[in-house]
DNA sequence: ATATATTTTAAGCTTTGCCTAAAATTATAA
DNA sequence: TTATAATTTTAGGCAAAGCTTAAAATATAT
């Protein structure tokens, strides 16, 4: 597997998990950056690879052998964002770029040891979830705080989103995985809300409502 | 730069170590286990690039710029199996595989929190030198093993061969970095020593006595 | 049924890193 | 010093990866 096969995968498994069923030439483009017929030509070698199951006009399918290979790559770039935090001291909007990087190193053993090392964590540090070492990748039944209503409380899971721009602005807001949120009002027009962290309550747009995940109880 | 340019470019700064002045065609493709033309287009792409002196006939010389940057993956190599053999619990002889992909990885924060974490280590699990940020490599005062005469002493400093089947034949004989070797007696026909490491002493042949480092007191 | 949207094919481009064979240059040795 | 040998460079080319545009094919929606 090439780099570029690899991201191939892990985009696919993404829109797969999103959606369900069958990928769409489109939407793969749109998600890489690339157009469709690039996506036409990678994904008919990846099918000659049996990683997915290509159709004509009709989208694509992971094998289960793809469905691996990809919750392996996500696998491993979680675990290395995990050792960038909690080891060497990144912030939260630091590691993705590295962690890009740090998923394509070949070598079983490492991340074997690395996940040893890091204590077997469970979720990054944006609060989603590792794959196991068989690439089973646990659903948690989070929700949107876009999703809550006037009242309603839940704490921050983790974040839809996680560009360096929006979690800098959830640390100005003193927002992080555990956090409480409370939900004081909500604009049923265009979705913003009043709530409240902490001691401070703030004003929300519902941007940021749907770029977070809660948990409630 | 890409990995094969950053490759070359390790490849002629330890040429250019060992042997001092100009690096010769030849010596780089033997190193790099390709064909001298293909050598020449890959000096003449990094000349261009302003790494490295390019004389036709005459061989190369890294540039500063060069040095510095051939310096600087040797140093992520290094820190990189430090963390390994320190952190992850690699055997000396497992690493430097692995080393190869992670020293191309591009982040200069990554490696100045590496370094931080691993404690500023001076040498790699081989023995050998980390170059410093400035990408200046210290030269130590060492010799080999084979250097040393009949009832010398020496601590083992370094290892010249880095093979898994040298490291692993070291294991056997308890031989590791500041392991004391007492040389019983020298074979001036073929090179071959007795010799005591700890209470054990053993026959070794010249091809091991000039493959290990020792520093004499 | 027709217009629109999606997807595929065909053809080709660029980069990277190699190679072989032939020519040029330098080194060596008679 | 000249012939021979060794080294190095050029010329030309190949293959793999990943892209792109333009045109053709197929699917979908009105
Ligand atoms: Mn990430
Ligand atoms: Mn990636
Ligand atoms: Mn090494
Ligand atoms: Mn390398």
């Amino acid at each position: 597997m090439t780099l570029a096969e690899e991201n191939y995968l892990k985009a696919i498994f993404h829109l797969e998990f999103e959606n369900g069923g069958e990928v769409s030439t489109n939407a793969i483009a749109e998600r890489m950056d690339t157009k469709p017929s690039s996506v036409t030509d990678m994904v008919q070698k990846l099918a000659e690879k049996d990683v997915l199951v290509y159709k004509r006009y009709k989208g694509v399918q992971l094998t289960d052998e793809g469905k691996k290979l990809a919750a392996y790559v996500i696998r491993k770039h979680r675990l290395w964002e995990v050792f960038l935090v909690d080891k060497l001291n990144f912030h939260w909007d630091e590691v993705h770029e590295i962690a890009e990087q740090l998923e394509h190193i070949q070598s079983e053993e490492l991340i074997i040891r690395l996940n040893e090392f890091l204590g077997n964590p469970d979720f990054d540090p944006h609060g989603d979830p590792i794959p196991d070492e068989h690439g089973v990748l646990k659903r948690t039944e989070k929700k949107l705080l876009s999703e809550l209503d006037k009242n309603q409380q839940g704490v921050c899971v983790g974040v839809k989103e996680s560009s360096p721009e929006f979690l800098q602005y959830l640390d100005k807001k003193e927002i992080s995985i555990g956090t409480k949120i409370l939900v004081l009002g909500k604009e049923f027009f265009d979705g913003s809300m009043i709530i409240r962290v902490g001691n401070n309550q703030f004003f929300i747009s519902h941007k940021i409502a749907e770029s977070l995940f809660v948990q409630t109880t």
